[in-house]
DNA sequence: TCACGGATTCGT
DNA sequence: CGAATCCGTGAT
């Protein structure tokens, strides 16, 4: 028996949830349940509180705005694979892959439930390279479940640290973060 | 082959 | 406010 801390109804998130634009699935991420397998076997889940959408190679905050490279060739697949990437040499940030094949596009997890931060979500999840273009749909280490109560208030704002944007892009309120408070 | 700098965090 | 720490990317 495995004791849950989050409430969650033990079905897995499936391709058709992932595919879709990511400006639908970025918000919709809030309030899923992320769960990790370790290597040891022991099993962790958490409610994804904040998220980033990042969209398309015209969005100059999208590291596919670069166009195809092996860095960005995952985001270029269907929706539902990992997009990992190390930053400042130091920090996993995890990323999912959103929308159909050809249209670069992914969610950053900046945030769950006790982990604030996507430097501190990547390490608390202990990921590598290794998770670069996992697939969410068939992962035994990493999947998103649906809980059992859906949490829907969230807030919108300006994404973060991408100060060398253009306005247009470093203006848009694509930073979607839980309103905890009005979930009661 | 080289130099640059980043979707961050932590300590001073 | 600056260091940590590494590799993808674009230029040479």
């Amino acid at each position: 028996m495995t004791k849950l801390s989050i409430e969650t109804t033990g079905i897995r998130l499936r391709r058709n949830f992932f595919t879709r634009d990511v400006l639908e699935v970025a918000p919709d991420l809030l309030g899923k349940v992320l769960v990790r397998q370790f290597e040891d076997g022991s099993i962790s889940r958490w409610l994804i509180t904040e998220t980033e959408a990042y969209k398309g190679e015209e969005d100059k905050a999208c590291h596919a705005n670069k166009g195809r490279t092996p860095r960005t060739e995952v985001m270029y697949r269907e929706g539902g694979y990992i997009y990992v990437y190390l930053i400042y040499g130091m920090y996993w940030l995890l990323n999912i892959v959103t929308g159909e094949t050809d249209h670069p596009q992914a969610a950053l997890i900046r945030g769950l439930s006790k982990i604030t931060g996507p430097g501190r979500v990547g390490k608390q999840l202990k990921l590598n390279k290794s998770f670069y273009e996992e697939d969410l749909i068939t992962s035994n280490r990493l999947w998103l479940e649906a809980p059992i109560v859906n949490l829907r208030k969230y807030t919108s704002s300006v994404r973060i640290g991408i100060n060398y944007a253009p306005d247009e892009w470093r203006l848009k309120r694509w930073r979607f973060s839980l309103n905890m408070s009005e979930n009661k």
